[in-house]
DNA sequence: TTTTGAGTTGTTCGA
DNA sequence: GTCGAACAACTCAAA
């Protein structure tokens, strides 16, 4: 007999939960990856960023696997059919694997899990991809919170009510939050499946051709995160982390970084704060995917203007820090957090576009797209979301430019031709789109539409 | 139950 | 140029 993990938004073998559960577990482990075409079928494009790195995640774990005499298994096909063939294939005991919170992996792994059952397999689920779960910080009432900084004093409060003593490496000894222990899954590597190279399907085989566009390497300086909250809101400046599609895809670890954080900065602290944040408000809300948090916004009449959403997308709309933002994300799957609140701003409050589109055209787009943040910041964007701010805070793409970019370092990067004849007009005037937005949003929610 | 303080990231206007 | 108030009123969270 033997175990099997299953990686999916998980592709390390170091400082990995369900695995080193799987490895502690008795039995030989076999790892697992699916290529789930149900997800694959979906994208819009064959040549998806995220799907090669994905695959090359794999080739690399596959290489350190075949280092330890064992291997990684790679299916292709839709979740429940593989399982049946894996289960034909190999005496399977029990299943181990790490959760993941979104709708459709929920449903996934509740079918996966039925499946196993019949079979009287086990599937042994762990936390690994957020510091806590939507149940972990919750008010004193047992309710979730649906407010930033309240909660990310009660995820502090409770990060720091479980301290360990680490010996550090020099001999000297330092209390560590127990929650951001590393789970030493080298210490088990002797317990993998002993078994030849299991070959893998090529990108092609999967029906996907390279991307072209080019992987950040998953690791940061300490001085970049030092200087984060001084540098991170330029974008001419490499001032963030750009680590987000190694969290996405578990190529680095939470656990890891936040232990870093606490050492060096608050301010980037409170990022990966804010991922936990909007975890729970997608496990607790699930209705954020296609509703606004705040009910009220749901009847904010959208223009319906596909030309104008066009312009938006092609970075064309005569502004000229909203163009070299949509033209860095068309470009390189990446665009720098700052710019993505101004063009998020412009896309629902300039030209009073559905939120909704915008989300679906970076979550098609962003290399380090997470359905959790995403659906966070555009409902931020579009005032509609967990925020308790006002809705009459409408980014000015040129005061934006005069704090973040006074020198169009950015803007020239991405939009040379700007202060030549060839760039356009602003396609829509700034004060009158303002008022225009202000007039439209008071009216919906004071019920007069 | 009531009260109180506060809420990621802003802009505009007038003194 | 700089500063504070207004933009509106509401909901959340905790005492």
């Amino acid at each position: 007999m033997i175990n099997i993990f299953w990686f999916r938004r998980d592709l390390r073998l170091h400082d990995n939960a369900g695995l080193c559960q799987a490895l502690q577990s008795g039995l030989p482990v076999l790892p697992l990856f699916i290529f789930d075409s149900d997800i694959l079928d979906a994208l819009p494009s064959r040549q998806d960023a995220r799907v090669e790195f994905i695959h090359t995640a794999l080739t690399g774990m596959q290489r350190e696997l075949e280092a330890l005499g064992s291997t990684l298994l790679v299916r292709h096909g839709k979740p429940a059919a593989v399982w049946q063939a894996i289960l034909q294939e190999y005496p399977v005991q029990a299943v181990f694997t790490n959760r993941d919170y979104e709708p459709y992996a929920i449903q996934r792994d509740q079918r996966v899990q039925a499946l196993l059952a019949e079979r009287g397999i086990q599937f042994h689920t762990s936390k690994d991809h957020v510091i806590f779960e939507k149940d972990e910080v919750l008010k004193d009432d047992g309710k979730p919170y649906t407010v930033f900084t309240p909660y990310s004093k009660k995820w502090k409060t409770r990060l720091y009510s479980r301290m360990e003593t680490v010996v550090l490496e020099d001999g000297r000894s330092e209390a560590r939050p127990s929650y951001l222990q590393p789970h030493p899954t080298e210490k088990y590597f002797s317990n993998f499946f002993a078994c030849a190279p299991a070959p893998a399907p090529t990108l092609a085989e999967i029906g996907f051709a390279p991307s072209g566009i080019a992987f950040p390497p998953p690791t940061v300086s300490s001085g970049l995160i030092r200087q984060y909250e001084a540098t991170r809101n330029f974008p001419a400046q490499p001032g963030t982390s750009r680590l987000g599609v190694h969290f996405r895809f578990g190529t680095i670890s939470i656990r890891e970084k936040a232990q870093r954080a606490l050492a060096l900065s608050e301010t980037y602290l409170n990022e990966l704060i804010w991922r936990d944040f909007y975890s729970q408000i997608l496990g607790h809300f699930p209705q954020v995917v296609t509703q606004p948090f705040k009910p009220a916004y749901a009847f904010i009449p959208w223009r319906d203007a596909p030309a104008d959403f066009e312009r938006w997308c092609a970075g064309k709309t005569g502004y000229p820090i909203v163009d070299a933002g949509m033209r860095e994300l068309n470009a390189t799957g990446f665009m720098h957090n700052r710019v993505r609140m101004i063009t998020a701003s412009f896309l629902t409050k300039h030209l009073l576009l559905d939120w909704r589109l915008g989300e679906a055209y970076f979550a098609e787009k962003l290399l380090d797209f997470d359905l959790a943040s995403n659906n966070g910041g555009w409902q931020w964007a579009a005032g509609c979301g967990t925020d308790a701010a006002p809705y009459f805070r409408v980014f000015n793409p040129e005061e934006q430019t005069k704090k973040f970019d006074p020198e169009y370092k950015y803007i020239r990067r991405w939009v040379p031709e700007f202060g030549t004849p060839a760039y356009p007009r602003p396609m829509v005037e700034h004060k009158f789109a303002r008022e225009r937005c202000l007039a439209t949003y008071k009216k919906a929610l004071n019920g007069e539409l």
